[in-house]
RNA sequence: GGAGGGGUACCCAAGCGGCCAAAGGGGCCAGGCUGUAAACCUGGUGGCUUUUGCCUUCGGGGGUUCGAAUCCUCCCCCCUCCA
């Protein structure tokens, strides 16, 4: 990786983000570091709020890795202090703040998940309660001074909250200073992130020029939908393809996005360059079905390896294409008295409540032996052999006899 | 500190004494059509109950009333303008 050139080394940095600036800055820190030998420190910073991280948690990671595997030294900064104050980027209400067992907790399970992607023997840790923890008051208000509530509230989130009349609350202004004297604290010289992070990062230059440090270079990498297709990938809008997930679920999640996003996928999870994406357009064109599958497969393979791809595909076409049962369905033993279905289905956890089993019943989403069920009392009573109950479209339980 | 507006189900939002488990939209779920895609059509969307029905819900507490999301009162919270 040494004998690269610069212009070698911007162009990897460079692929799949939004924003890269400035460039001017950017070259100037890569030729320093090549001189004197130091890698650039990258800056991290994680939330521990969600430690489900997904596919766009995976964008900044991969990006991570590129410049890890340039040489550059990651600084992965756990925000425990800032979790208590809540990132109010994209949100439309004030987030709930964490307690530090929570934090602890969280961050634990985080790393986990990380380090799927990045190499931890290379990676700094640190927490930002560090150095914030320490922060007299006085020193917050000289932080606050670096900053005018006319330019906080410029931001898009803010704005948005402003105009609707929904509140925003004075600690939510500090996040950012806050977030960008962590930048100061480590010296970070680049810092990745989300779009919806640029303004914080722009913020943290600035800071980290009022304390007389070199600003850093502003990386930022696209946000990805989710399953919907419409919102960004983002747990509170349940429609996220988590790196935890079970390769059948990671599977099924990908196979039910909309055809719009293959490609997208294809090059931001997988990283196709482009040529290997134009093949991929031609084969969304001609039979998007075929290229969902495929990006299913890579997807699941990138995390759970080859094996365990093949197998999701084959659950996938056995359960979904040719509809049939899944080999791996939780079992439920029928009281020997006999019971109702629906107070079945909801002891055994596939339905919320008993009125939501009626429901599904009434609307024919419930079928024994692939035999839609008509009558909402039904009663199981002794059974010769199990019987399969399957609710909706992906809800499967085993009855068995005692 | 003063004046005004507002808080309704997952979200937005109507209702402003009984016909309100609460219009409409979004989301979500189920069914149809499909490729677990999109679009579209149908139904559903507090809980318990076989139907009747019963119980809990309209920021919180008290009250008026045969009866309150709707009226009164106190409290909490949000927003706007003025200071």
């Amino acid at each position: 990786m040494k004998n690269l050139s610069i212009e070698e080394e911007i162009k990897i940095i460079q692929k799949n983000t939004v924003d890269l600036l400035p460039m001017e800055e950017l070259v100037a820190k890569l030729k320093r570091s090549r001189e004197k030998g130091i890698p650039l420190r990258i800056k991290y910073g994680a939330d521990p709020s969600r430690p489900d991280l997904h596919l766009g948690h995976y964008v900044c990671l991969k990006k991570l890795k590129d410049l890890q595997d340039l040489g550059h030294q990651i600084v992965f900064i756990v925000g425990d202090f800032t979790a208590m104050i809540g990132d109010p980027s994209g949100k439309s209400k004030t987030r709930p703040r964490l307690s530090e067992e929570e934090v602890k907790e969280h961050a634990r399970t985080y790393f986990e998940q990380v380090y799927m992607v990045l190499d931890p023997e290379k990676t700094e840790v640190t927490y930002n309660s560090k150095w914030l923890g320490a922060l007299t008051s006085k020193d917050v208000i000289e932080l606050a001074a670096t900053y005018t509530v006319a330019r906080m509230l410029e931001r898009d989130d803010f704005k948005m909250r402003f105009e609707k009349e929904i509140p925003i609350f004075i600690h939510e202004l500090l996040y950012p200073l806050f977030q960008g004297y962590d930048s100061y604290a480590i010296s970070s010289d680049i810092e990745v992130g989300g779009t919806d992070q640029k303004f914080n990062f722009v913020i943290a230059r600035d800071i980290q020029k009022y304390y007389g440090q070199e600003p850093q270079v502003i990386l930022t990498v696209p946000l990805i939908e989710g399953t919907d297709g419409k919102l960004k990938m983002s747990k509170s809008y349940d429609n996220y393809i988590a790196l935890k997930d079970s390769p059948e679920d990671m599977y099924g999640k990908v196979m039910s996005i909309p055809d719009d996003l293959i490609l997208k996928y294809f090059k931001l999870v997988l990283y196709y360059d482009d040529d290997e994406l134009k093949k991929v357009e031609k084969l969304v064109k001609e039979n998007p079905r075929d290229a969902k599958a495929r990006l299913a497969f890579e997807i699941v393979q990138l995390f759970h390896g080859y094996e365990k791809a093949k197998r999701a595909e084959e659950h996938f076409n056995r359960v979904f294409r040719q509809k049939e049962i899944p080999d791996n369905i939780p079992v439920y033993k029928l009281d020997s008295e006999g019971e109702l279905l629906i107070d079945i289905l909801y002891k055994a956890g596939v339905v919320p409540s008993k009125s939501e089993a009626r429901r599904l019943i009434r609307q024919g989403g419930v079928k024994i032996n692939s035999e839609p069920v008509t009558n909402e009392t039904l009663e199981i009573k002794k059974l010769s052999e199990p019987i399969v109950v399957k609710v909706g479209k992906r809800r499967f339980l085993k009855i068995t006899p005692e």
